[in-house]
DNA sequence: GTGCGTCACTTGAACGCTCAACCACGCTCT
DNA sequence: AGAGCGTGGTTGAGCGTTCAAGTGACGCAC
């Protein structure tokens, strides 16, 4: 058994940064989300997610890659968007395993009402403290290690431009 | 009502990245702990800060800072690792509302036979797709993120990286 | 020295997440 | 056609987290 590799300073301050980050970065985000609407960051980004698909609307396993959530925490959130009329599950026409998650007109326009104030916090809470120079290089950072997670995952792969 | 800014593509980059890292990295560290000796990674984290302290002890509160936890979630976990035989809380002798959380020797030895296996994780799941400039950049790029969302967080001193 | 606000926690209930089990369907192979 | 396996999704139990309320203790004002 060998001596493991402990971290030195920089990895350190690193790691010790992302780790905070990954508390206080959603805890704030979910808060303003929860005063404007009783939604969960989770919540509004399973909608933001259906709001920008073809039709609004995709199957769950699809639906869960976009939110890296597993397919049972996506399966309970949704029967409890679906309760408040902001999504509705309908079987796939041609293959009955699959079903698929809609985002309704109501959902689509709380999502709608609730958009200005979480892109806003988002810019408060989090992009307004870097440089342009920063966020290009966070992007790359963030990249490379959302690749070594999940080698084929969704943003690797796309371009868009909006929350 | 102004229309708001919404993100352009390297800050919607930046941002969708984060939110990926997330919930998968903790994932990753939390499986890793969980199977090798049924911890959490933030029951490791709450070991670890105390074992990092002078005495090994610390005042709920600061303990707390350190964890970027409420106080409330980590008197629960406090409690729950006490059970376990690796935490003790014990009464602050000069003021008598605080409690000091103190790690056990048996604590202690749990956290050195978990921490080769830990430590190898963060380098496997994190630090091992980045290069050194890399890593120099997100601690940096990290701390104006954690200085933004709680200003005089403990990481922020500790370093010795500000003004 | 007696209020009165604040501080440092603790608690319990409500809610959310994870894990393992399960079901139904489709595909492949024989 | 049927067995077996993988896929897509759901469910319920157990546990973890949050939120609001509560408990003492300190400290300052008068």
């Amino acid at each position: 058994m060998t001596e493991p590799r402990w971290l030195n300073a920089d990895e350190r301050r690193a790691w010790l940064a992302l780790l905070s980050i990954n508390t206080l970065l959603p805890a704030a985000l979910d808060n303003q989300l929860h005063t404007a609407g009783k939604v969960s960051l989770f919540d509004y980004n399973v909608m933001a997610m259906l709001s920008e698909a073809e039709g609004r609307f995709l199957p769950m396993s699809q639906l869960a890659a976009r939110t890296s959530s597993s397919l049972s925490r996506l399966s309970h959130v949704v029967a409890k968007l679906e309760k408040r009329g902001w999504l509705e599950r309908r079987p796939h026409p041609s293959d009955a395993r699959v079903t698929t998650a809609h985002l309704s007109d109501v959902g689509m326009a709380t999502l709608e009402a609730l958009a200005p104030g979480h892109v806003e916090a988002v810019r408060t809470k989090f992009l307004d403290a870097l440089t342009e120079r920063d966020v290009n290089d966070l992007a790359r950072i963030g990249e490379k290690i959302v690749a070594r997670l999940d080698d084929d995952h969704w943003i690797l792969r796309e371009t868009g431009s909006r929350p």
